[in-house]
DNA sequence: CCCATCGTTGTTATATAGTTACATAACGCT
DNA sequence: AGCGTTATGTAACTATATAACAACGATGGG
């Protein structure tokens, strides 16, 4: 379970901020009595190891020890075990996952890809969020869930490249 | 080139909606000095064809006559162009294509997308695509592209289930 | 404690989606 | 006609996701 990718931004411990969400996630399965089994837990720390959005397959890669390789069904069994508990969002636009920073308040991902160096800034906007469900309204349409994605350039991509 | 699927919405004039989208894209693409051939056309067809999201390899089937199929990629290129063009979107969280009625104004494609019927209605509210640009500059983020899909319930679906 | 049950995981195969590399053909200009 | 650009053909391949079914294992009732 050796971390797997060097952290992007600087001066950021990285250790603490995996076992902070696997924290949170232990004690949120707890509380709603779902079972945050030892592959799913690894999984969860998979898809945080990199800090950015990871594909399945990536994890699959991740699992891989000498030779033994588990099924993609399993990585994605657990991938949606993972997503409906709010412990990680899907990023359609990049067929990826990525950790929820505060996955104990119900919320649609909203997310800022970065074209250059492929993190995700989840927003949580409610604005946007208002302004999307007023349209939906205004169509009878009941939401179920809604994808928010923009793809661009990050600050700190924009200055680095300038 | 017969129809493919039934329309969905009744009382609607399908083959004449179909044609005006051809017709519509003949004149942009004429006015953009981008080819329109006959490949493009057809597949962009095929799209408009079910009057809802189609993915690539369905329209890679409809291609298809008496044993003799096209490859994929004669398929995305034609997409990748149409997409290019404004003439129809992709929705990530289908990986399948809609027709954009109205691709004489470049837009980012909002959706609402019905987990009944499959339809996929186009809106484009301003107030969203603010809220969204909003967000980004306050996280001085440079958006290339915006994804924004709804997955629900659209209004007939609600009503006949009820 | 044992068994029934249900949720979880394993195994294998397959479906669906998208790309790479390279060759050939059509067009459009001079 | 000659030439560059754009479009299409061909084949193999990679990536993403699901289906069907078997087996395991934790939990709760008797």
């Amino acid at each position: 379970m050796a971390p797997i990718t060097a952290q992007a931004e600087t001066g950021h411990d990285h250790s603490r901020c995996v076992d902070g969400a696997l924290g949170r996630a232990e004690a949120l399965c707890a509380s709603r009595g779902a079972r945050l089994t030892a592959i799913r837990r690894q999984v969860l720390e998979l898809v945080w190891s990199g800090h950015r959005p990871r594909g399945a397959y990536a994890i699959l890669d991740d699992m891989a020890v000498e030779g033994k390789r588990v099924a993609p069904l399993t990585v994605y069994r657990a991938l949606d075990f993972l997503v409906e508990q709010g412990l990680v969002h899907r990023i359609e636009s990049l067929n990826a996952y990525i950790g929820c920073p505060d996955p104990d308040h119900a919320h649609p991902g909203q997310f800022l890809v970065c074209r250059e160096c492929g993190n995700a800034i989840e927003l949580n906007d409610a604005r946007v969020s208002a302004a999307i469900d007023a349209c939906a309204g205004d169509q009878g349409f009941t939401v179920d869930r809604t994808t928010v994605e923009v793809r661009g350039l990050c600050a700190a991509c924009r200055s680095s490249l300038a």
